[in-house]
Parts: structure tokens; C-alpha cells; sequence
DNA sequence: CTCTTTGCGTACCGTACGGTACGGTTCTGC
DNA sequence: GCAGAACCGTACCGTACGGTACGCAAAGAG
């Protein structure tokens, strides 16, 4: 999936670079440091050209989601053969990028800033957020579980609901958290296991998974 | 529980009427609209008077936490004896509540406020938050599984974990959505009985266990 | 070589904020 | 009824932001 023909702004390199330097400012200091002046001295640009390309700040904060999200793209799986272990590791590979992903810097700040502005812009770049940074990583766990089903090896109705139980077990109140400024886990692989294990407990068809219950809950 | 001896500021009822109208300003317009001189018109006081209670800006804000969770106290349970009914009664009652705490104006808002100030100062608000805000409501929580499984109904062994799952399977990512500007499920009610049982699925110690689960991931 | 575009650097403007100072008014203790 | 504290309303200050204007250098086009 490479050029969504529409809806694609696309900058040149040098703004790219500029949108660089944005980041670098928002993740260094929050809101407040990414000031025009701030930017234009840090990217050596005049605020003149900012206004240019970005028309104003709102534009700018919109260019630096879109920039941040044409940067992470989603490598989709070729659609091979599931079994039950491989279904396993691939659902703990989700988990473990997932929550390396909402632990990231700039992640973290661009979530901030968009829950900052979402009292007064009337959610624009929380949409734009949701949009762009994570219906690339829905879709992937999404046509995974998928996968798993029509091999035999999950059950459920509503892939949506199923997914959003994966991703409440996986990631719990932890988002926030670290919004909030906690720190991250101490393992994320270990917290990406236990997540898969209750998932498989309660979606998985394996016989396993009665032991699995006990497994799960007993130790 | 009433009052913690020590570390309570207590605010006078003016300074109660002060602080709720900051958090109306808060509410209405998020926090560009929670200013000084616009709180000192809103509340009918001066700048003054504001700066001589609590010190300065930063000082406000954590007064107006520490204002709203003095206004909500969890009530405690008493220990009645827990049948399974009773117990997941309980909690499809907490996860209710839950849902309606955190999708609450004050909460959204105060929850905005923290995560804006988490880059600039320490996180020193979001601790704020997470304590007197959250600790309540877990240790109700805890409380409760922590008696079911007394009761012989539930299994675990960290209890914090398995409220964590609990938690996830209660919020997923309903609350950093509201925080982003989404607006809240059409059904809370509806969410909490399925997180329930999915919990009960995975932590219960009932036959109905293997029952319920294919009840729940087959419907 | 010249014209035009692009963009850098800087200076500037209006505004609005956090915080302070002051005169006048109400409330409180005696 | 009086002194003192608490407090309100307003005016004020310094600062820093978003956004605009201008002068000038570099680069591509003809």
C-alpha cells in the first residue's frame, strides 16, 4: 500500500526536515516548546516559510501527525499457513510492537498534544490521531484474528469487539499512565505473553485452552 | 475512611465555590479558558485572593484535584457473604461505575489538564490524578476480588494483576479515545456485563467457567 | 546577464497571559 | 463603634506568543 492516491499533502524534503525539527522540539519539551519562533530558530527556517507551508499552527500540528504517520507504515503479513503456535507468536508480536509503539516518544507527544487541544479544536487532530496512527495497527490485528478464524483456531462474532478485548488486555490503563508521565513496563514481552494467553483462553479453539485456564489464572 | 489527619488541605466553602467554578471554566472550554482574571470574574473574587490561596498557577490546578477527589468517596462494602451472583453483581456494578467516572465532564477534563502538563512539570499532576483519583477506586476493586477469591470464587495470584485485567477488559481504549475527543459508548451497561464475563472466564472458578466460555466467545 | 522565485533573518505588531499593586468595601473581634 | 483583617474590582507591568512585513541572498529560467 504506497501512494493513497487523494487525502496525501506529502512535503517536500526540506519542510520534512522542518517537521523533523518540530517533533524534536514537542518530544523535548511539550506544547509550549514548540513555539513558530522556537521552530524557525531550531530548523533555521524563517516563520514566514512556516506560515507558507503550513498556513498556521493548527496546520503545522496537523503536517507533524500526518508526517509522523506517512514515517510508520504497517508491513502486511503475506498470508501464510496459521497454526495454532504460529498464530501465537504473531499475536505476541502485535502485542510487544503495539506497546513498544504507544511507549515511544514521539508517540507519546503527539498523543498529549492532540489530548491538549481536543477541548478547543473540537477533536480535529485526536481524529486525525486515530486516523492515521492507529487504524494502520487496528487493521493488522484485525485481518490477523481474522486469519485465525477461518483456519479454525479463534472463534467469536465480532472481530471488532474481539480485537478491542486483545488490545484492553494488552494494554489496560498503561496509555494513559504513561500519558499521565508514569514510566512504561518493565517487560513489555512478558505483559505481550500474559495479554496473549488470556486472549487465546477466552477466543482461542485449541483444547489447550482449558489447561490454559488454569495455567492462566493459577500461577 | 474520613479524614486522613494529615496531608488534607481543606479549602473553605468560599474557596470550594472558587474552585468549582474553575472547574466549570475548565469543563466548558479546556484549559486556554482557565485563566486568572477569567476565574477571578467567574467566581466573583479577585486575582488577588486567588494568588493568596493558592500561590500561583500550578497551585490552582492541584487544588482543583485534590478539590474533586474530595468530593467523591467510594463507600465502602460491607463484607456481606459473596455468592457468584452476588459477586459478579459487584462487579458489573464497579464496571459501571467506572465507565461512568471516567467519561464524566470532570474527569475528562481534569484527565486533559494533566496529560497537557505531564511534559512541563514532572508529571507532578498526573501523580496527583492517579493518586487521589484512581487509588480509590482500585482499591474497591482490589477489595472486591480479593474477597471473591476468599470466597472461593475467584483465582489469582497477583491480585493487581488480575485487576489490571479486569480494568483492560472494562476500558480497553474507550478512555484515551475520550480523552482524544471521541464520544463514549452508546451502552455502558452492555460493555460491563462483557467485560465481566470475560473476567469470570478467565479468573472464575466456576464449571460454569467452561460454559461461559463458549458462551462468550461464541455468541 | 537579468528576471523571478524561493526562502532566510530580523524586526515589528497586537494581544493576552501570569503575577503584582492599590484604593475602596465588607466582615469580624472586642 | 472602632481597628484590623480579609477581600473585591481594577489598573498595571513584563513577557511571550501567533502572525505579518521587509530587506536581502541564493538559485533556477530565459
Amino acid at each position: 500500500m504506497r501512494p493513497d492516491s487523494a487525502e496525501m499533502p506529502e512535503f517536500s524534503p526540506r519542510q520534512n526536515a522542518v517537521l523533523e525539527q518540530a517533533l524534536r522540539l514537542l518530544v523535548q519539551g511539550g506544547e509550549k516548546a514548540l513555539t513558530t519562533s522556537g521552530l524557525a530558530r531550531a530548523a533555521n527556517c524563517s516563520k514566514e516559510s512556516l506560515y507558507k507551508w503550513f498556513g498556521d499552527r493548527d496546520g503545522l500540528l496537523s503536517a507533524m501527525i500526518a508526517y509522523q504517520a506517512s514515517k510508520v507504515r504497517t508491513h502486511e503479513r503475506p498470508g501464510e499457513r496459521l497454526t495454532a503456535d504460529l498464530l501465537r507468536d504473531h499475536l505476541e508480536l502485535f502485542a510487544r510492537d503495539l506497546l513498544e509503539v504507544l511507549a515511544g516518544d514521539v508517540s507519546l507527544a503527539l498523543n498529549r498534544l492532540a489530548v491538549g487541544q481536543s477541548s478547543r479544536d473540537g477533536s480535529k487532530l485526536g481524529k486525525l490521531l486515530l486516523e492515521h496512527g492507529r487504524r494502520q495497527i487496528d487493521r493488522r490485528a484485525i485481518a490477523l484474528i481474522e486469519q485465525g478464524k477461518r483456519a479454525g483456531l479463534l472463534r467469536f462474532d465480532n472481530a471488532d469487539a474481539a480485537y478491542h478485548t486483545l488490545y484492553g488486555l494488552i494494554v489496560s490503563d498503561l496509555h494513559v499512565r504513561m500519558l499521565l508521565g508514569e514510566p512504561g513496563l518493565k517487560d513489555n514481552a512478558r505483559q505481550a505473553q500474559k495479554a496473549v494467553d488470556a486472549f487465546l483462553t477466552l477466543h482461542g479453539t485449541q483444547k489447550q485452552s482449558a489447561d490454559a485456564l488454569s495455567a492462566f489464572a493459577g500461577r
